[in-house]
DNA sequence: ATGCGATATATTGCATACTATAGTTTGTTG
DNA sequence: CAACAAACTATAGTATGCAATATATCGCAT
């Protein structure tokens, strides 16, 4: 039987999944402002689902560390203040600097060849000047790499972390740009450490397409 | 009035939190088998609570990657793979590296005392050949110098990693060693990497400091 | 005997009802 | 009027019941 090559998984989202894909995405984008408190009854009823799966994903965001609990009384929106952007980015940094270290190890001509094609596209949105896509893109390359060094601790957490550095932005510059030609320059340094199966100078090239732009955030605010 | 002075938080734990390190602790210590498939119904009886705190507690169980959910279906006990003590130890390298990098920038004297005063201890236990103490005191040292970096999300994942690096080393030892003096010798070389605030240095003991034991596991399994 | 379909069963997902608790108002007493 | 306490309100925490879904079982036809 013929069967649809690029089938995708019919996302049979849950009532859970639902409430906590949008919710996060209130909180990213500034909808629910740092502080603000949340109430089960009114999410639940904004939402059409019961406080169930509503309870369910303050939970999960509270992992997250996208809201606060206190037991017994409420739950709001965390606060972001500037000086977290070091911590994302340093954060963020060692995890991907190590991460491409151990890609350089392990990846493949195919898979060097889809960096290339990706930051080639990256290229593109920064050049044609489309932050979103420019900083979608650039997730992609970074999030391809990681997922080339085959360690899920490192996926979730960065995932976790390029989650607040978002909202970040969102909160203080009320757009996403940051991304440059430098940062493209940087994607093909990376790229040329993984050809040459240099780990250091991946690690180095990593850490460099981090800090520079944690530094002119810095600057920026 | 007069009142106890190292009063403790009453702990008064909701049926949730209960749940959770309940079966955290049985997943950690082998108890539930990696694999081992997980019933809302029986845990909810053996725990004398409703189905309502347990599946809480399997949501936070699945973030944190201890068990996996298999929606409308089942939530079993997550596997463990030897290959896993690479991805564990070196991504923990990653994260402690950074904050022993920032820590000696921001270390305090009597904080650096208070490191001192923790690998005594742990040189006692290692010493006098207690394991379990010789690895909680390992622990808080490392604990301690994360805490000193001030960075929430190293401290939350670092959190998250030690809890998979104590169940493989249950899985896999059915016990807790790998202290030795070697690591006290380590941990005086982070302390006085400190001293002299030299944070590549820092960054350096620190990574050897984890390596060096993972090396071992690996020899040793 | 095997493959398919219908029915039964087990288990999760969600909704609702109930309980406990923190915060607020109001009343009472010195 | 002040201070305390009791009742009231709002909200989170928990239990239970119902609905949806996946798996297993059984029966039937080929």
């Amino acid at each position: 039987m013929p069967v649809p090559q690029n089938f995708k998984a019919p996302a049979r989202m849950s009532a859970k999944e639902k409430a906590f894909d949008q919710i996060q995405r209130w909180i990213i984008d500034g909808t629910l402002q740092p502080g603000e408190k949340l109430l089960e009854s009114e999410l639940s009823e904004s939402l059409g689902v019961s406080r169930t799966p509503i309870r369910e994903a303050f939970q999960l965001l509270e992992v997250k560390g996208l809201v606060a609990t206190y037991p017994g009384k409420e739950t709001k929106v965390t606060e972001v203040e500037k000086g977290d952007i070091f911590k994302l980015y340093s954060t963020l940094a060692a995890l991907h600097a190590s991460a491409a270290e151990v890609a350089a190890e392990l990846i493949r001509p195919e898979q060097i060849q889809h960096l290339i094609d990706l930051n080639t596209e990256f290229e593109r949105a920064v050049i044609s000047d489309q932050p979103y896509l420019a900083m979608e893109t650039d997730e992609e390359f970074h999030h391809a790499i990681v997922e080339f060094a085959n360690n899920p601790y490192t996926v979730s957490f960065s995932e976790s972390l390029q989650v607040h550095i978002r909202r970040f932005k969102y909160v203080f510059l009320q757009q996403p740009i940051d991304s440059t030609q430098a940062s493209v320059d940087e994607h093909f340094a990376i790229i040329r450490a993984f050809q040459i199966r240099d780990a250091a100078a991946a690690h180095e090239a990593m850490k460099q397409n981090l800090i520079r732009p944690m530094r002119e955030l810095e600057h920026l605010i």
